[in-house]
DNA sequence: AGCACGCCGACT
DNA sequence: GTCGGCGTGCTC
């Protein structure tokens, strides 16, 4: 046995959850080390997978007897350096064990997309059969059909040609293959993306049984030829000198790659020049005395180098933001880095503007928008030193800093930290134990905590720091409650919007200022509903009704992509009397129109942002003098400060208070004060009216009276009765399937098992509630169905330890691949 | 995840 | 007969 070599585990980003042994050779330039990113056969392909242990080389005692494998070496190292080390790996490794999930997922999940590299079978065609479809002799009509692929595609894998060809190409294959047309060989795909400090060398990589080089280059066009014989006779040549050297190179060098006749390699260019010059000081505005508080209780913490959460609790405009400046500039000063993360929609210039003004080019902004190799740059600059604050969405939380000082966590009640696929992992709690793994403070920002957050500053996990008056004492927005059941907030039209909202338009609209209308539902009308027998238009994939988009003459789904055209005809009766029902912001954009036909109004939500950058100028649109009033969905109310504003109409604040979720009225309360919080924040003062058709409701009378403390109450209180969350933590398991009878049973059969897990250790999981399983309130979605299940318990840990138990029977109620289960561990939305 | 294999029904 | 569908099981 070759006990001496030392063999490695690899986690694989599959869902494969243990890690596989592979040897690492000696013939390799680096020793074995956790974190090496490495490639490694799997079956008769290859993949990216991460080294994650160093096996202790076996002993002379343990005994032969035990049947020892032979184990395959790794193919490649990938890198340089390793990817993590041992205090990232541990970090990794708890949060696979508390998603329950494997330690690939997470690592896919964490590191960059771009850093996974695979490849597939492939084969490509030699000179000689180049030649034989020339000439067209000794092929069979299927070879030749392969062959014709073939030299069109250069390399192809086998998927790609079996999508030309047919499945059955083994044969031919096989044939071609003996007779030396062709030869089998992998393709890698993703390896594209490299980060600046490397750059492509161009190799020649002619096939192993080649002909002599002239007979070759006569075969290949001739920007392809000049290539090859610049490469043979100058030996590889950077890909960027290569393209000056040889005149209209870029497409041939394409091409060559393609067929794979030359190979990209990476070899090291020089590390990139230092970072520019700090940034022109700009003067720093006066803290109020609140902020001023704030940030003498945090600074110490940080400077003891001690792990301290803080709850900024700042109502909207009351300059949460400089603080967060203020702290991350000790930190800076002291050496230590910075993360901050934002909700995706609030990563605007403006806010980004802030940061980099302030610490210009140390600042890594990663958002969506970024190419893989933008994103590997940032990745490397970070783990290497030469970026100290990054600021960025939730995957943000995963910045390899080696030395962090602060996180910023701001908004954060908000529930895009909640990763909804794979590995679902909350980037505010997560933020929270990295903070409290490195020694970190972390400062939790909102103007409407959630309530875990809030409740944690109440059992003293947390500390609060109080921001209560805005900047520059401008005054809290008037918010006044419209009662839509009412006849006289209606006029004489059925318009959704009330008389006294559209007196309050026109006013504000007669007096030179803007005005934000919110409704957070898009398209025209909510659906189609036939008036002679009540059928209701809905998606033939999910259980939900189409919405009507006007601009687009269409009927859309707004959970998968099927589209239909409007008819006026029912399909059910054939009657002619379809008619929209429910009004979303098109509609109310055009009833504001028809109200102001002179105002300029503008409307923002998913469908007139979908370009790159739309986002953007809409709201620069706004801010300037082209817009006077402006109507969307959620994303209006997040963020931006456009002084001008002095009225915010609530279209329905209803809309999100129905949702069967025990935290639609938190997720309401939220809204309503982020959205008001736009108002007056200028020098005029502003005013709100919220039209609703349960204008008593506690989130509603909170957002009226600015009184966050007393829906808190009321909120916790409920949440105590019914033992929801924070008061104990669940666990979502949803079973999906295409056939509906095959995913009731398994879901059937899944809540059996938990409860006969539960019952035979009694003792331990007695206090562990099991709800369901039941139909998801969202039926069906993309043609699945879906069932799911819910387990409670006051208990993290037994909790958790309870669900794995159940997951590891799952083969007893998941009998087949038709049925897929998902994993949620302290679920945020759970339609 | 991707790939092979093996079982079935529907056609050149 | 083969073609192409899908379900099952394995990967160091």
């Amino acid at each position: 046995m070759i006990a001496d070599l030392p063999h490695v585990e690899v986690a694989l980003p599959l869902p494969i959850e243990e890690p596989l042994t592979y040897l690492w050779p000696t013939s390799a330039p680096m020793p074995p080390a956790v974190g090496w990113r490495v490639l490694v056969p799997l079956g008769n392909r290859k993949v990216t997978g991460y080294v994650i242990r160093v096996k202790p080389a076996p002993s002379i005692r343990s005994s032969p007897s035990r049947e020892s494998r032979t184990f395959k070496p790794i193919s490649a190292v990938l890198d340089d350096e390793p990817l993590f080390g041992a205090r990232e790996l541990h970090f990794y490794q708890w949060i696979a064990e508390y998603y329950l999930s494997s330690i690939g997922e997470v690592l896919r999940t964490a590191l960059p997309g771009s850093m996974n590299v695979k490849s597939y079978r492939a084969v490509r065609i030699l000179p000689q059969g180049l030649l034989a479809l020339k000439h067209g002799v000794f092929l069979t009509g299927q070879e030749a059909d392969l062959l014709s692929h073939l030299e069109r595609g250069g390399k192809m894998t086998l998927q790609s040609l079996r999508n030309k060809v047919g499945r059955h190409l083994q044969k031919g294959l096989t044939g071609l293959e003996q007779k030396g047309f062709v030869e089998a060989c992998q393709l890698l795909k993703g390896s594209k993306t490299k980060h600046t400090t490397e750059q492509d060398l161009v190799h020649l990589s002619l096939p192993d049984s080649s002909p002599p080089l002239e007979e070759w280059i006569s075969l290949l066009p001739k920007a392809e030829a000049r290539i090859v014989t610049h490469l043979d006779r100058e030996g590889p040549c950077a890909a960027q000198a290569l393209r000056k050297a040889v005149p209209r190179s870029s497409k041939a060098l394409q091409d060559l790659i393609e067929k794979g006749f030359v190979e990209l390699r990476k070899q090291d260019s020089l590390p990139d020049a230092t970072l520019p010059a700090s940034p022109t000081p700009e003067a720093l505005p006066r803290l109020t005395s609140e902020q001023e508080t704030a940030v003498n209780t945090i600074r110490p913490l940080l400077e003891e180098r001690a792990f301290h959460p803080f709850l900024l609790h700042g109502v909207t405009s009351s300059g949460k933001t400089e603080v967060y400046l203020r702290v991350i500039e000790r930190a800076l000063d002291t050496d230590r880095d910075a993360l901050v993360l934002v909700p995706e929609i609030a990563l605007t210039p403006q806010t980004l503007q802030r940061f980099s003004s302030r610490f210009g080019t140390h600042v890594a902004v990663l958002h969506s928008g970024l190419t893989d190799r933008e994103r590997l740059d940032f990745w490397w600059k970070i783990r290497r030193g030469q970026a100290r604050i990054a600021i960025g969405a939730r995957s943000a939380v995963f910045a390899p800093f080696r030395n962090l000082g602060v996180i910023v966590v701001d908004e954060e009640h908000d529930p895009s930290y909640k990763q909804q696929d794979r590995v679902r992992y909350n980037a505010r709690d997560l933020a929270l134990l990295r903070g409290q793994r490195e020694k970190a403070v972390v400062i939790l920002g909102s103007a409407t905590p959630s309530l875990e957050s809030y409740y944690n500053v109440q059992i003293g996990k947390s500390t609060l720091l109080e921001l209560t008056r805005r900047i520059r004492e401008r005054p809290q927005p008037e918010v006044l409650p419209i009662d839509m059941r009412q006849p006289s907030s209606h006029g004489p039209t059925r318009s959704s919007l009330s008389q006294p909202l559209q007196q309050a338009l026109k006013r504000n609209w007669g007096e030179g200022r803007k005005s934000l209308v919110f409704l957070n539902r898009r398209g025209y009308a909510q659906t189609l509903m036939c008036k002679d027998c009540g059928h209701l238009v809905r998606c033939p994939h999910c259980s939900v009704s189409l919405t009507l988009h006007r601009a687009r003459k269409r009927l859309c789904c707004h959970y998968c992509e099927y589209q239909a055209i409007p008819s006026s005809e029912c399909p059910a009766c054939q009657g002619q009397q379809l008619q929209p029902v429910g009004k979303g912001t098109e509609r109310v954009e055009e009833e504001i129109e028809t109200l102001l036909p002179q105002a300029r109004v503008g409307r923002m939500d998913r469908d007139t942002t979908r370009s790159r950058g739309a986002h953007e100028k809409i709201l620069s649109r706004f801010r300037g003098e082209e817009l006077d009033i402006l109507i969307g969905t959620q994303m209006i109310a997040k963020g931006h400060d456009i002084p001008e504003i002095t009225l915010v109409g609530v279209v329905l604040a209803d809309a999100s208070l129905n949702l069967p979720d025990f935290r639609a009225s938190e997720r309401t309360l939220q809204l309503l004060m982020q959205v008001s919080g736009r108002a007056g924040r200028g020098e005029w003062p502003g005013q709100v009216l919220i039209q609703s058709y349960h204008p008593d409701h506690a989130c509603i009378e909170a957002v009226c009276v600015h009184d966050f403390r007393r829906f808190y109450e009321q909120e916790i209180a409920a949440r105590k009765e019914l033992d929801y969350p924070p008061f104990s933590r669940m666990i979502n398991l949803r079973i999906t399937g295409k056939s509906e009878e095959t995913t009731q049973e398994a879901a059937r059969r899944m809540g059996e098992f938990a409860r006969r897990v539960q019952e035979e250790n009694r003792s331990r999981y007695r206090g562990i509630e099991i709800l369901g399983p039941s139909l998801a309130p969202l039926a069906r979605l993309r043609d699945r169905f879906r069932y799911h299940c819910f387990f409670k318990g006051k208990a993290p840990r037994t909790l958790l330890a309870f669900t794995r138990e159940v997951l590891a029977g799952r083969t007893r109620f998941l009998p087949s691949s038709r049925v897929q289960l998902e994993i949620d561990v302290d679920p945020v939305q759970v339609l």
